[in-house]
DNA sequence: TCGATTCGCCGAATCGATTCGACTCTCCTG
DNA sequence: CAGGAGAGTCGAATCGATTCGGCGAATCGA
């Protein structure tokens, strides 16, 4: 079923059905009347690839997400989900597309075989080579994150560096001396992974500038090596009063060896983080945070993505967030000295 | 840059060209090898539209997914994620489209637009009208889960009736008389979800069966909400010693309520479910429960949903999975009677 | 009443691939 | 040496939509 059968049946020809439906030339209120009839009797539906092909176009976003075998961060599952319903709205499809690994033909289909208008990119590190391979096939695409080179493209970008150097200045203000960054996984960090660096700089700067005592480490995105994680630190630093975190998935672990060593939160330790808000109010007990609006972003990812494609030569534009920290009760004075 | 193109600069026809590629027909290794040079300097990929609309196929799968809105519970993520990394392996793309709601255009665009060559359905209900629209449009689909009528459609399940039955027969071996089944959240369940339906029955012929005490609740799928509800149990059904769940996303929310009550698991209170298993390794403590095989059951979808495009004809498979249940320590002998 | 607009519609070209039939060689066989 | 087979290639049709130029009829003003 086609749009010829259709203009058959509706005894006209295939150029004013295409009319018909896209409005692009006047038609008669009579013609379009029969035409629309034929359409809903028969259930046809124009065929996309046709579509695509004639219009250059194919109403189709990638989004590019980190190795699915990888469990996604509840942040990460955040952007995408508002990133679908967002691209829904606007009705635009949305192709995934896992990067990394052994996935890079998907990547590499995605970007070269114009399956796509477009393509938003997940967990951009400071050097990214997906961002060099867009550039340079010209496909628009947005960032959730950025690179180095944060004017080379467009993106929406949380303000890590702000954040966690908020955070310790809010703990120090609190009279802690001595506080631990606890990261993402090592081998993203190590890969140049943009908020673990951002993180690691912000907090760098803060401790520096708070004369404080800061420890940094990398710990696995996961409730279990936040436990791990917490408990190394507890021994090997003594005197250590508080965390600041952008490991969210690591949270629960960290209360858990807490407690275990008898530490009550926030009495005798405080936690202050960046996280999704809707997951640091289900932690327990929540966790003081600047509050990720992830829902927001991939919204204004979507948006900025439609401008570029609608506009290639548009200027690039960034949004970067920086939410308040909210305070939910996992930080208090620093505990007397024992 | 097209066919056309890398054909002129080769010094051949298109078609030699397309046979270069394809293999469909002999060219000789020269000819190969200049039209591949061409190809290796410009870069070129075929137009995925231009041969979507030739082949009658789009290489690509659509997920329709619960609408995003409402968090993906961690058993979903598993199918989700396990769909991407199982069709990028078969050299699909996988387009997204979250259902229900505001969403149904999204469902409608993918189905009737013929985008995709096929589908995998998740979050079925026993009654779903979108299994209707899919069989009735002759696209072929898989589900991962099934409806009232399992055979008119291929799909990968898991046996939550048997499970739940399961996990009730070991309550009640460890001596447990009064039980509560904690189901998904009710509009899932009212709706007709089938999980949650299923559930309901395996649990009232096992209690049955058992000679006990049954309870049925309802619980949205959080933890906030899992804490409310066992709060509401204990507080209106004095003797209730454990709890049978398939609501994965509220058991830390259940531990906290009975942490507060006072109530050591598997001490005082017992807790058997049914979860993906790095959820239930990774809440602490690790839930005894039948281990849902997320991972898996991906992969077996898409390699169903692979056969009925290459052979519609083929019969209906069906994958009912029924894992064992695997003892992590939230389950104990029911405290001596109060 | 005549010429110029405007309206509504049609026919044909086009997007970029695949594929079928046919053509030209070359080689082998009887 | 004629004729058939097969390898290698080409040209043209095709998939299903969009879109441009143009054509006839109705409308309008002078």
């Amino acid at each position: 079923m086609n749009i010829g059968e259709i203009a058959e049946r509706a005894g006209v020809s295939r150029s004013t059905v295409s009319y018909a439906l896209t409005g692009k030339r006047p038609v008669s209120p009579e013609t379009k009347r029969r035409i629309q009839a034929v359409i809903d009797e028969l259930g046809y539906r124009p065929n996309a690839a046709a579509r695509a092909l004639k219009e250059g176009r194919t109403r189709t976003i990638g989004l590019v997400i980190p190795p699915a075998s990888r469990r996604l961060t509840d942040m990460q599952l955040g952007f995408v989900a508002s990133v679908v319903d967002a691209a829904a709205r606007a009705d635009l499809d949305v192709l995934l597309s896992p990067s990394g690994g052994e996935h890079d033909r998907s990547f590499e289909r995605v970007v070269t075989g114009r399956r796509v208008d477009g393509v938003i990119l997940m967990e951009i590190r400071l050097e990214d080579e997906r961002v060099t391979r867009l550039r340079h096939s010209g496909l628009p695409f947005v960032g959730i994150g950025r690179t180095g080179q944060p004017e080379e493209m467009p993106w929406v970008d949380i303000d890590y560096e702000t954040l966690i150097a908020r955070c310790v200045d809010h703990l120090a203000d609190l009279g802690h001396r001595k506080i631990a960054l606890v990261n993402r996984n090592a081998d993203l960090v190590a890969a140049g992974y943009g908020p673990g660096r951002r993180a690691q700089s912000g907090f760098a700067r803060a401790v520096a500038a708070r004369g404080l005592h800061g420890v940094q480490v990398c710990c696995a995105d996961d409730a279990p090596a936040g436990q791990a994680c917490v408990e190394e630190l507890l021994a090997a630093q003594p005197g250590l009063t508080a965390i600041a975190t952008i490991n969210e998935a690591a949270v629960a672990g960290m209360y858990r060896a807490l407690e275990q060593r008898g530490l009550t939160v926030p009495g005798d330790f405080s936690i202050a983080g960046v996280a999704a808000r809707h997951w640091a109010e289900s932690l327990h007990p929540p966790l003081t945070a600047a509050d990720v609006p992830a829902d927001e972003m991939g919204v204004r990812a979507v948006e900025l993505l439609i401008q570029s494609i609608a506009d290639p030569a548009v200027p690039h534009r960034h949004v970067l967030i920086a939410p308040p920290i909210s305070l939910r009760g996992t930080t208090g004075p620093a505990p007397a000295r024992a």
